[in-house]
DNA sequence: TTTTAAACCTGTTTAATAGCAGGTTTTTAT
DNA sequence: ATAAAAACCTGCTATTAAACAGGTTTAAAA
């Protein structure tokens, strides 16, 4: 089995003081408020962890002990549903948070979450943000802005399962994946299987497939394997334009 | 039509003083923080309104300019989805907030919100908010854990909506309405539509009301028009049970 | 390099649910 | 009190999407 991040946690090494090397921009919350979260008299409070592709680090249902910052690599935040069913939450990118739902408020995790390249990740824990939360009120006005950005996202989202069809889904997982990764060499930047495709958008592996296969014959995506390359954005987005808004930002 | 906010706003009696009459509760943002949100220099910061059963308080697109603590009623927030139909995000009772969706973050109101019942609401601008949070740690602490707590609700009705079965959505749905606002001499404390129920579950009139009718044969329910009785909230409770969570707290 | 497993694909069947049509009852407004 | 408008109800049909079954291809491990 892969170890649980408390066990991770203690292999790694601590950093008490330093800020984030790799990200530098404007809109980074941890990049914007290093000072205060690195400069901790509190031992133990910071730690960066690396875990390899597949490695769970967020164990859903296990006790909430911190929170993670995304240094480098994608990791896929999701839930258990229904019979086992695996229902992908969002994926996640560098100076992107995990962890923080039920921050503060529930005692375990609601969410599990897994690498899908290897990472790193800056942990802070629970009572070093609650301090430094609640002693600089920049710092907790950012996060309840992030939150409330969160929560639209996913409330957005309530309402294209509830409304959309599952081949508008499959295309807005699509423009989502497109947006938020880009593209390398035509191809989607963030290879993924139809599973995953199917568990992002809420349906069956078969039906992504399906999908996919129609898309091909209709010229509006093109497929290498799990490559994925989408023909013209603004023809696929048309797909979807009716309906006028989209699963994620 | 129904006025807007900002006519509401300017209908209302201005209340630079004060504290929340009503709530007492230990838990309620707004009465655990009434002297810094009523004792604000800004004029115009802070204003009660008043409005009927059936008005529109917000309007889905308009600017955000504030937000609004209800202190007496029940609202319903809704959002307008594909072709035109509506979805109810939750329902909202005393000592909660709405609008609060977009906050900072967005321009436009992204729900709408209808009172169900004659209400009052505190309503406060944006700036006052602004600067009452970017200056009170604590409170700004507690806004992030509400907004946390409404991220939990949201991503569970994500997962509800596409796993349960419309039968136990509806049934998910009487349980949350009987968690939030009790009953009455054996009804429901809060009468809705079927369509309102069926907007907030996710599916339609026809369908809410064929499952009142079989919950009915199945004595899990009685029904007075719109009045619903729940014979033993544990019975019903037991039929969406091997899904173990619900939609709303 | 061979074996095994995982991922991918397609056709068919079955179940769930939305939409429509045509009623009745209840509520609201005049 | 009466008319009009909502809201409620039921049966039927069409559609969508899930599940199943049986394949092939691709990737990973021994």
């Amino acid at each position: 089995m892969q170890s649980t991040s408390a066990q991770n946690k203690l292999d790694s090494k601590t950093v008490i003081a330093g800020t984030c090397a790799v990200c530098k921009s404007a809109s980074c919350l941890i990049h914007n408020n290093s000072e205060l979260l690195f400069n901790s008299e509190l031992p133990q409070s910071s730690t960066i962890l690396k875990c390899k592709k597949g490695q769970q680090l967020i164990m859903e249902g296990a006790p909430v002990n911190g929170l993670f910052f995304i240094k480098s690599g994608v990791v896929k935040v999701i839930r258990t549903g229904i019979n086992g069913r695996e229902q992908i939450v969002r994926f996640a990118k560098p100076c992107e948070i995990i962890g923080h739902r039920g921050f503060g408020t529930q005692e375990y995790y609601s969410i599990g979450a897994i690498a899908l390249t290897d990472s790193e990740l800056h942990y802070f824990s629970k009572e070093h943000l609650q301090y430094t939360l609640l002693n600089n009120p920049k710092f907790t006005y950012d996060m309840m802005l992030f939150y409330a950005n969160e929560l639209n996202r996913s409330e957005n989202k309530v309402k294209s399962i509830s409304q959309m069809t599952v081949r508008e889904r499959v295309i807005d997982t699509l423009l989502y994946i497109h947006r938020k990764f880009g593209d390398l060499r035509g191809f989607l930047n963030l290879p993924l299987s139809r599973k995953e495709y199917a568990d992002y958008a809420g349906t069956t592996e078969e039906q992504v497939i399906r999908i996919f296969s129609a898309l091909k014959k209709e010229n509006l995506i093109f497929a290498k394997g799990r490559k994925i390359g989408i023909t013209d954005v603004q023809l696929l987005k048309k797909e979807i334009s009716e309906h006028n808004y989209f699963l994620d930002t």
